[in-house]
DNA sequence: AAGATCCACAACCGCCCTGTG
DNA sequence: GCACAGGGCGGTTGTGGATCT
């Protein structure tokens, strides 16, 4: 059985809202407010539209000290650092970013950051795969086909991974690594290694750097529970706990394997991780504490920027302690407890206006 | 100059969650 | 426990202006 409609579309205007509208929808919301009802509240004002489509205008562009448009870079990082950490979580993110609405960031994500990224990760795909093939070419070989260490699991490497001889740009929406949040936040972060993620800060990507496999993070027993930690904490709005939960996992033996190479990738590209996003974080640039993400700073996560020093910046590490769980992943057999208190879970609900 | 295409933004749609009776 | 209404959210679409051919 289908849901009663929350208004009777038939007697309800669409599309853009005239000036007499916004103005009576103002009015009344400040003078009573929105009473707690926004279905009933069009039919008190006199306007012909659905309550929720008046909530939505009010919310996106009626309400006082909105800005639009103009973002900042300093607004881009934030976008982009917390986007890496929960997704697509518009809320969340808008409410970290005073004036800003979540449906405009939302916006400015789809039309603009994402294609700036984008722009970047096909530069570098392109780059890349120049090098490998004059690499190859030095050793007389054209075979770009897997290597052991792929099939093995053991230290995949990303210029082994099969590639065209030959490079082949392709619309954005058809390469299968930046089709979902997951692949996304894997280009954000190897970007992140070349500089801050506008135009005109990024440094030339060094290779060898890039196909660091080493882990960066130290794996020490704390490390590691942090890591631990952060599973509980991030129910991981891309599929990456399921890619690395090895008994829970559902994918192909190829895509597994196509996947734990990127996180190798992903933790190699974190030996340079971006300092400067760091620093809009812990310093000056970001000077306040996140509303509405404490728990970020809570418990070791993250180290407040007003209790830790520069010279103990593992900040970075920290945090991305939250954002690359480790290849152990499992959700199973951890404290309930600590998956109730899940505060991303409860953020979803309780982010401060 | 005119049509085609691109782009940014506003608005809508449908789903999910919570509160309530 | 169940059904329903309302609020909130993310994804998608529609529209108008800008740019290109």
């Amino acid at each position: 059985m289908g849901r009663a409609p929350c208004c009777d579309k038939a007697n309800v205007k669409k599309g853009p809202w005239s000036p007499e509208e916004d103005a009576k929808l103002k009015a009344y919301i400040e003078e009573h407010g929105t009473g707690g009802n926004w279905i009933a509240l069009p039919q008190k004002i006199g306007l012909k539209r659905c309550g929720k489509s008046c909530r939505l205008r009010w919310l996106n562009y009626l309400r006082p000290n909105i800005k639009h448009g103009g973002f900042s870079e300093e607004e881009d990082n934030i976008i982009c650092s917390l986007y890496i950490s929960i997704g697509s979580r518009w809320s969340i993110i808008a409410a970290q970013l005073p004036g800003r609405t979540d449906n405009d960031i939302k916006n400015y994500w789809n039309t603009r950051l994402k294609k700036k990224l984008l722009g970047k990760q096909r530069k570098e795909l392109n780059a890349r795969r120049l090098h490998g093939l004059k690499q190859e070419m030095k050793k007389g070989s054209g075979n770009f086909m897997v290597s052991e260490s792929r099939s093995s699991n053991q230290n995949p490497c990303w210029s082994e991974m099969p590639m065209p001889a030959v490079p082949m740009p392709y619309p954005s929406n058809q390469d299968p690594h930046l089709s979902d949040h997951a692949s996304i936040r894997k280009l954000l972060i190897k970007l992140g290694a070349g500089g801050r993620f506008s135009d005109g800060h990024q440094q030339p990507i060094n290779d060898d750097e890039g196909m660091n496999l080493q882990c960066p993070l130290d794996t020490s027993s704390t490390q590691q529970q942090l890591y631990e930690n952060s599973i509980d904490l991030l129910p991981s709005p891309c599929p990456m706990n399921s890619v690395i939960t090895s008994n829970t996992c559902q994918l192909t033996e190829a895509q597994y394997d196509m996947d734990v190479a990127n996180m190798h990738l992903l933790q190699g590209g974190l030996n340079s991780f971006p300092v400067e996003l760091n620093e809009t974080i812990y310093n000056n640039n970001f000077p306040q504490r996140l509303e509405g993400l404490e728990f970020l700073y809570g418990g070791g996560m993250v180290n407040d920027s007003t209790g830790t020093s520069s010279a103990e910046s593992s900040s970075w590490c920290d945090i991305s302690s939250l954002v690359y769980p480790p290849l152990v992943a499992n959700c199973e057999g951890r404290d309930p407890a600590m998956l109730q208190e899940c505060p991303f879970e409860e953020s979803r609900y309780m982010v401060p206006q």
